[in-house]
RNA sequence: GGGCGGUUAGCUCAGUGGUAGAGCGCUACGUUCACACCGUAGAUGUCGGAGGUUCAAAUCCUCCACCGCCCACCA
């Protein structure tokens, strides 16, 4: 696919009269993308540059932080593509086990209610009353677990009956996908009770019954259950997990599509298998019991770190437990009265003297018939209360390790529904864990042992994930030990070969890897990589081995009756691997071993722990290379020399969080956040990505701010009609080469030099990921220099012929062409339309060379030169402003004495200002025009004078004012700088340049009072 | 409780020791043939507060206040 051949001479393509983001961005990124520039191989004749996406949830769609992190890294990657790196950006996404699941969850269970009410009209039920179509369906339950508990069970009858006492329904039906308990089922639900179920197996029986209910659900229906529900995740992840490349393409990622990767890929899924096995072998991997964050609404384990503590307002109850000996009662205290009923002991503190003499003693546990016993621990702080603390080795992870310590029993209260068990006593069993709260209260009351209740601020621990208050339980999972992991982690950023970008994430990397802890790795979810573990009990022990698939465990297990744990990986345990698994491992890949450790991790701060953290210990772990063939940058020397522990990559970049406008989280709940895409239709992609540039530096946040966005609109329509008057002016012979440096005037000397420090400034900054410098270098170049002056003093040059009209015609199109470049990788849509149409070299900007420092372009000469052009120039036009002086006026300049330079750049470009400031012909004098020589204003520059010629038409009252205004200022100047200078301080201990500067500053000053007063002098005359 | 950011013009933010800046907004003027998504000119600041270091502090140090983020098992 070609739009454009390669042009070398003359535009082809005229742009069009207004700027349209939509035409561009249509225009150019199929055809990027059908010519490959975006794809990369393993080149060994070029250094390659490799980032790996940052893989979004299946279930994601584009919000701001995206949109910022991958404006970022299709920035880094187009700059060092047009660096000549052989450029691969891969992309990705992850199967995000509970999002997805829950995404599911909602359908299906759409589903089951579409499902009942239809079989509900097939069935006639003939307790159906006109009126209350619903009423004699209390509930409908849809779950992803077939089995329903007991107390599930009751509690749902429960609602039913009062459904139908409220309704005064003969009748109710309850219609669940679980299997119901048939024990229960017939003791509850009676035949002359009016109640009704049909469970899972009835609903089979009546798709029988029905065919066409079977030929709508029954496919579905009948295989309800984890196989079904995983084909429901596969069939969603096809229909929907891949709308959010296309909202990459939109924002003008170059990221290599014939590469994309899946967490649940085959290949993947070899790189997971190969992780567990290696950390399962090597005993990193294990079955542990222990206090695990249990969220009772998602009833899985979810991880340390996917915790969060909010401090909530609650109460701290105070009670009583008496000695069994009947000698009086200890004083405890909880925030949470529920779990005393798995109380196995009460501790102090060993040091406390008012517990010293009763250690050993027994206590009668309130509400229950058990005894515990007065235990002395060091954890028990003396000063909290009565300084005695209540012990649940099975719901808190402290008096979990207490436990352990004094060998206490784990007795479970709260089950993983959130309900108590049976180990709670019957008064208990089967309340949810607040309701319970409520009954102990009650109940130690009744006994007198509620001693006191205080308000007081409760740290309370929430599932990131599902909003629920985590309940802490015992429970057996499986774990990674991490202490051996992180411990080359740890090296490897202390000997700085990974680089945090803003440097203060070191530091929190650190201590976060110095007490890391184990981390939790089974969930309890269908959707997920299933652990690869094989249980047998043959032999009447329970045993377990990895295996990947049934005929592996047959074989390591030694007998046929084997099954698979039920549990999944936590997502994050295959997000782990993502650079390297990406790249091909765990097979030798020509990719791995080219790409491999790639460059650039770009990312947000709250994954640092959950994920940068986690690459950097499996990158470590398990991609060796020999040390002889691998530089020493790549990573650590392993304790035998020959081989080398390398890195996944060299720089992690923490990216600003995007808040709103007043400055909240953007959040689904508050319904705060901007959609990208609609900046994208609003604005264009290339004003997005330059706004969100503009605010990425290394700040913390950003505060986003649409008018940033509408900002970055404005500078695209200035470059493209910037664009447009350069394209109009050129003729077929421009050729867009730098001319002979012998025909270049100074302002084009002045501009070239601009530019090359435009070009340093935006290298420099690209190279440190300070984006904002980057953009305003831009930004102040583009708008600033060339628009305001260089374009305006291009003009009349252009209204000309010759030589002089070439040359500006040339150099227009050069410095243009080259801006273009420069902008390139944050703006790529406009720079390719308009790059096209100018004279250039190549079939895509894409792949040009990006403008690199010319050291011979520098020109400070120039520089000083266009500054005065450039100060005279706004001296008159201020002086039009002010006095109101009709354009045309004739104006004059004097140097002052000893301004040689000044006189030869004022009498050289004498043109040029007289234009700039639409005023008729300079004319450069030797002394300033006096009061005989007819009426004048002047304003002095430096080295100089400008003056206007106004005739009678000044008012000479006005111009006083201006001239006593400036008089002021230049006033206040002098005495800043005489104040300076007669501190002996100042000038014996400065630095001598300072020194110098503070005095030539104070000379010019000086210069400038006394034309001024000179000036006034004139205007007194006159008035 | 510990750690880390931030506090500069009405707004959003640059500025790491030497004359306080940009964009937006505001005021005045402008139908000049690239651009009103524009141009020209102008006004606007005890640089959060208090001390200190220094010839010199928005910038370095100490303390304080407020906003935010991260970490933390005190029942």
């Amino acid at each position: 696919m070609t739009i454009t051949d390669d042009k070398t001479a003359a535009q082809t393509r005229e742009l069009a009269k207004t700027y349209g983001p939509k035409i561009v961005e249509e225009r150019w990124y199929p055809f990027w993308k059908a010519n490959g520039y975006f794809h990369a191989e393993p080149d060994p004749d070029r250094e390659p540059y490799c980032i790996t996406i940052p893989p979004p949830n299946i279930t994601g769609s584009l919000h701001m932080g995206h949109a910022l992190n991958n404006t970022i890294i299709d920035t880094m990657t187009r700059w060092h593509r047009m660096r000549g790196f052989c450029t691969l950006t891969l992309p990705g996404t992850d199967h995000a086990g509970i999002a997805t699941q829950a995404v599911v969850e909602r359908e299906m269970a759409r589903e089951f209610e579409r499902f009942c009410d239809r079989l509900r009209q097939a069935e006639g039920h003939p307790e159906v009353r006109a009126g209350v179509p619903r009423a004699e369906v209390v509930e409908i339950r849809w779950s992803k677990s077939p089995e329903m508990t007991p107390h599930q069970f009751r509690d749902a009858i429960q609602q039913l009956e009062k459904a139908k006492q409220a309704l005064g329904a003969p009748h109710a039906l309850l219609i669940t996908s679980h299997d119901a308990p048939p024990d229960l089922l017939r003791e509850l639900t009676p035949p002359d009770s009016g109640l009704e179920v049909w469970d899972r197996q009835k609903i089979l029986e009546l798709l029988q019954k029905h065919p066409q209910l079977e030929a709508e659900f029954g496919e579905r229906l009948r295989n309800l259950g984890r196989e079904e529900f995983i084909r429901r995740c596969w069939e969603w992840r096809e229909q929907y997990g891949t709308r959010i490349y296309l909202q990459f393409e939109k924002l003008g990622c170059s990221y290599d599509w014939e590469r994309v990767r899946f967490t649940m890929d085959p290949s993947y899924v070899d790189a997971i298998m190969e992780e567990f096995r290696q950390w399962y072998e090597r005993g990193l991997i294990y079955r542990g019991t222990r206090v695990v964050n249990w969220d009772v609404r998602l009833l899985s384990a979810v991880s340390d770190i996917e915790v969060n503590t909010e401090t909530r307002q609650g109460k701290l109850y105070h009670f009583r437990y008496p000695f069994a000996d009947g000698s009086g009662f200890i004083s405890i205290a909880t925030t949470r009265p529920e779990t005393m009923l798995g109380d196995t002991a009460v501790a102090a503190h060993p040091d406390d003297p008012r517990y010293q003499p009763l250690f050993g003693k027994t206590l009668k546990l309130p509400l229950t018939d058990r005894e515990i016993p007065l235990i002395a621990d060091t954890y028990a702080k003396p000063e909290f209360g009565s300084g005695a603390v209540k012990v649940t080795p099975a719901h808190d992870l402290d008096d979990f390790e207490a436990g352990l310590r004094h060998n206490l029993p784990q007795i479970v209260v709260i089950g993983k529904d959130g309900r108590m068990t049976e180990a709670a006593g019957p008064r208990y069993a089967g309340l949810d864990r607040f309701e319970a709260r409520k009954r102990v209260l009650e109940d130690l009351e009744a006994q007198g042992l509620l001693e006191k209740i205080e308000d007081y601020p409760i740290q309370t621990p929430i599932s990131e994930r599902s909003g629920e208050i985590i309940e802490p339980l015992l429970s057996e999972q499986w774990f990674v030990d991490m202490k051996p992991l992180a411990k080359p982690a740890i090296d490897v950023v202390h000997e700085g070969k990974i680089q945090f970008i803003p440097e203060r994430y070191k530091a929190i990397y650190l201590y976060w890897m110095e007490n890391i802890r184990p981390w939790c790795i089974s969930r309890q979810l269908w959707w997920g990589h299933r652990i690869p573990i094989w249980w047998t009990d043959e032999g009447g022990t329970k045993r377990h081995a990895f295996a990947r698939n049934r005929e592996e465990a047959i074989k390591a297990l030694g007998t046929e009756n084997v099954w698979q744990d039920e549990d999944v990986l936590d997502t994050w345990f295959s997000s782990a691997l993502w650079p390297h698994a990406t790249l091909g491992w765990p097979h030798e890949t020509a990719d791995l071993n080219y790409f491999y450790p790639t460059n650039l991790l770009s990312t947000a701060q709250e994954i640092l722990y959950l994920w940068v953290a986690r690459m950097i210990m499996t990158g470590l772990d398990f991609i060796k290379r020999p040390a002889a063939a691998t530089p020493d940058a790549d990573g650590l020397l392993e304790g035998d020399g020959q081989t080398r522990a390398i890195i996944p990559f060299r720089d992690v970049y923490i990216h600003a969080t995007v808040l709103d406008e007043q400055g909240r989280r953007m959040s689904k709940s508050l319904g705060n956040g901007v959609d990208p895409m609609d900046l994208i239709a609003e604005y264009g992609a290339d004003a997005t990505r330059f706004a969100l540039m503009q605010q990425a530096g290394k700040n913390q946040d950003i505060r986003f701010n649409a008018r940033r966005t509408e900002d970055a609109r404005n500078f695209c329509n200035k470059l493209w009609n910037a664009s447009r008057f350069v394209l109009m002016n050129l003729d077929e012979a421009t050729t867009g080469l730098l001319p002979e440096r012998e025909a270049l005037t100074v302002a084009d000397r002045w501009i070239l030099s601009r530019l090359n420090a435009t070009i340093a400034t935006v290298n420099a900054a690209l190279s440190t990921y300070d984006m904002d410098d980057a953009t305003r270098a831009l930004y102040q170049f583009l708008w600033n220099d060339f628009c305001d002056w260089y374009v305006e003093m291009a003009k009349p040059r252009l209204r000309g012929e010759g030589e002089d009209r070439a040359t500006a015609q040339n150099l227009l199109a050069f410095v243009l062409e080259t801006t273009l470049r420069l902008l390139h990788p944050m703006t790529p849509y406009i720079t390719e339309e308009i790059w096209q149409a100018l004279p250039h070299q190549g079939e895509t900007i894409m792949l040009a060379p990006y403008p690199q420092p010319q050291p011979a372009w520098d020109d400070p000469e120039a520089e000083q030169s266009m500054a005065l052009v450039i100060e005279a120039t706004r001296s008159l036009r201020n002086m039009r402003a002010e006095l109101g002086i009709a354009p045309g006026a004739r104006l004059a300049a004097a140097a002052l004495p000893g301004y040689a330079a000044v006189r030869a750049t004022l009498e050289a470009n004498a043109g040029l200002i007289a234009d700039l400031a639409r005023l008729s012909k300079l004319d450069v004098v030797k002394t300033a025009p006096t009061a005989e020589s007819g009426k004048w204003v002047g304003t002095p520059v430096e080295g100089a004078e400008v003056f206007l010629e106004i005739g009678e038409a000044l008012d000479v009252d006005k111009e006083l004012e201006r001239t006593d205004k400036e008089l002021a200022a230049v006033a206040k100047e002098i005495e800043r700088c005489e104040s300076k200078l007669g501190n002996p301080n100042f000038v014996e201990r400065a630095r001598t340049d300072i020194v110098e500067e503070e005095r030539r500053r104070l000379a010019t000053w000086q210069e400038k009072r006394a034309k001024l007063e000179e000036h006034r002098q004139m205007l007194e005359t006159w008035g």
